[in-house]
DNA sequence: AACAGAACATACGCATCGGTATGGAATGTG
DNA sequence: CACATTCCATACCGATGCGTATGTTCTGTT
């Protein structure tokens, strides 16, 4: 039988470059595999299987699969806020950029990974409290953030949390939907979206999408 | 044993109302089901207690759970296509109207079960070829009828199909998230962004939410 | 009443999965 | 070398779930 303690050791090696799974390794497969198939596809079998172990390394490292479940969660929250964290500081003046960035940014596809497991949680904090208070951590950190830039532009609070509900509302729809098929031009058609979205500053309205290259 | 045809059974009456099942009943009941526990809960025998009664008469109304499955995603599909093209016929003049009407029926949490069914046909979607058309059947109609009042509206087609994405991508997002936390006057707050979405006509710009009672 | 068919119950085989118990191989320590 | 500890394999139990085979009850018809 395959040992996986011996699967990355090198044997002449006078430092053996042990393979043995951790906590963490677990953890990050765990949400690799809740990407794909969801939180109810997530199963502790199904797990060791792709890991090359049998569930005996699982339940040695964790009490049981909620305690797995836990950790699941406890690293995408962490990892939500501190990427909105990133994403929206602004030095002075470059507030509207910073927006502008943040919705290209989240609305984008080309992390379709993020975005499963983003649906991949959301879907799960349907039926689970833990999952829904993780989720609403993220969401209220993000609008926070959204609203303090919104704020630094010099909008008063209404309208600063209006466009920031706006903003996550639309950024998190358009994540999750596919409109390839019903406009040809899907880059200006966003970046049209995005200056309604943002602060107007000199014009009173976003030019018609096609007009900016 | 509780046999399930006499449960609705009028012992002494001269026309018993029978109440099995018919391919229907299990449909609707599936879709209950799916609103619940989503696309991965939705198991025979699950369903079956819940009817009241055993897998065997599932398999004589249905050839296997896929064979349920289909008939609840064409169930779904009917009748969103169906109420979409209902909540957007308006009669001329009235198209502004008609657009923030489909807004506020679609972004607000009063239709909690439709709401949940929808997004677990969305989750399901991700790892269902058959879910994916459903969805995209849906995607479609929806923006095309959007983006049919825009155009009445006067705008050009650019405007219209870029107003209709946001308007689709908003209000999915916000049926989706929970902003009570975040703001203290969500009535307000949304009719804001709802007038921020339809084209503007006398006005440059709407109101800053709370001004309008 | 006799019969055919519709609608459902029962029982079975097979597979998957969570969790436990126990054994065994590798590593570090004296 | 003896020993304990870490890490993992194996084997097992109970529960759940899909699909099938077959028996059983009710309904409508003659």
């Amino acid at each position: 039988m395959e040992c996986a303690i011996l699967a990355g050791m090198e044997k002449k090696s006078g430092k053996p470059v042990r393979t043995m799974l951790d906590r963490d390794a677990w953890i990050k497969a765990a949400v690799a595999v809740l990407a794909e198939h969801g939180a109810d596809g997530l199963r502790v079998e199904v797990l060791a299987k792709r890991l090359g172990v049998t569930k005996g390394s699982f339940y040695w490292h964790f009490k049981d699969r909620r305690d797995l479940l836990d950790e699941v969660l406890a690293l995408w929250k962490d990892g939500r806020i501190r990427d909105i964290r990133k994403q929206t500081q602004a030095e002075p003046g470059g507030e509207v950029a910073a927006l502008l960035h943040t919705i290209e940014v989240y609305s984008s596809a080309r992390n379709r990974k993020g975005i499963a497991i983003e649906a991949a949680v959301r879907d799960w904090a349907r039926r689970d409290a833990q999952a829904v208070a993780a989720v609403d951590e993220v969401d209220a950190e993000r609008l926070a953030c959204a609203c303090r830039l919104f704020l630094a532009c010099g909008l008063d609070r209404h309208e600063a949390e209006a466009r920031s509900v706006l903003l996550y509302a639309y950024v998190f729809g358009a994540s999750m939907m596919r409109f390839g098929a019903f406009t040809s031009d899907v880059a200006s058609l966003k970046a049209w979206i995005a200056g309604l979205i943002a602060p107007q500053l000199q014009r009173s309205a976003p030019v018609a999408p096609g007009d900016a290259t």
